[in-house]
DNA sequence: ACGCAAATGAGAATCATTCCTAAAAAGAGG
DNA sequence: CCTCTTTTTAGGAATGATTCTCATTTGCGT
């Protein structure tokens, strides 16, 4: 069971750590199909799904549909447009540790991580485009 | 544009805020077709998407291929268990509200919400069952 | 009771994701 | 470079949760 390194397998994973848009298996297909014209989208999904599984990669769970994945393991906080989709980091922001010793009293359980995220409206969608305004 | 108050609607919203159990759409009709025999799956979708989009429930997103809802909107933070889907209320812990006027800044967008959920592997998934012992 | 707008049932349609399988590529060894 | 074995892949079919459609029913004001 050794896992091999194809060409294809690690553009994916530095298709994902190369951005800052938290994408979706789509995303990725269509960043990557100009330069690799024989991939296939089920191999983006089945690669993500390994990442994800052997910790490379992490995911943000599903947003408007799609599931959105980071490239970037390290805990930090997100923020989620509710109007278009789009994902921001919050670096600095930092969870009080207590809160998840806390968790694992009240669980009695293992506790393997947390997430924090806030939700709301982005600059972009915030202001009014000239053509919306003009309509 | 007028509501109307149909008894299955208030039925989906009841049986929602009566149990702790964070449920599925497909929870709820289960729960509900034995004693409403002609209630359709779809009414119940339908309904779920109502009431969120009203603020009268808040969905949890989706948890191993379900969307999950949760029929009480007060703030609150959930332990999520990766092993059986489960989804726990952790009453007592309190997010800073420094974070979120931080996060408002950093956006520069609107912040409508937060949430925080803890992942981990609950008691009941944690401790192998008297079959999986003698396997 | 009447009439209209809103709500529903049942099944079809949608669409992200997963599965299947024959073919291609990667690594080990000579 | 050639062969053998194992892993990976393409691509299209299958899956399954959710949404849509539309004919029918229900709720409610009059």
């Amino acid at each position: 069971m050794e896992r091999k390194r194809s060409r294809k397998r690690e553009a994916i994973l530095d298709c994902l750590r190369q951005t800052d848009v938290h994408p979706s298996a789509e995303w990725v297909y269509r960043r990557l199909k100009p330069r690799i014209p024989d991939l296939s989208l089920a191999t983006v999904y089945r690669n993500l799904a390994l990442f994800k599984q052997e910790g490379l990669i992490c995911s943000l769970g599903v947003v408007q549909g799609l599931e959105r994945f980071d490239g970037d393991t390290s805990p930090h906080v997100h923020f989620i447009c509710t109007g278009c989709g789009r994902i921001l980091d919050l670096p600095g922001l930092q969870l009080p540790a207590e809160l998840g010793s806390q968790a694992v009293q009240i669980t009695g359980g293992q506790v393997t991580g947390a997430s924090l995220r806030f939700h709301g409206v982005c600059r972009h969608c915030a202001t009014p485009s000239p053509a919306e305004a003009a309509g």
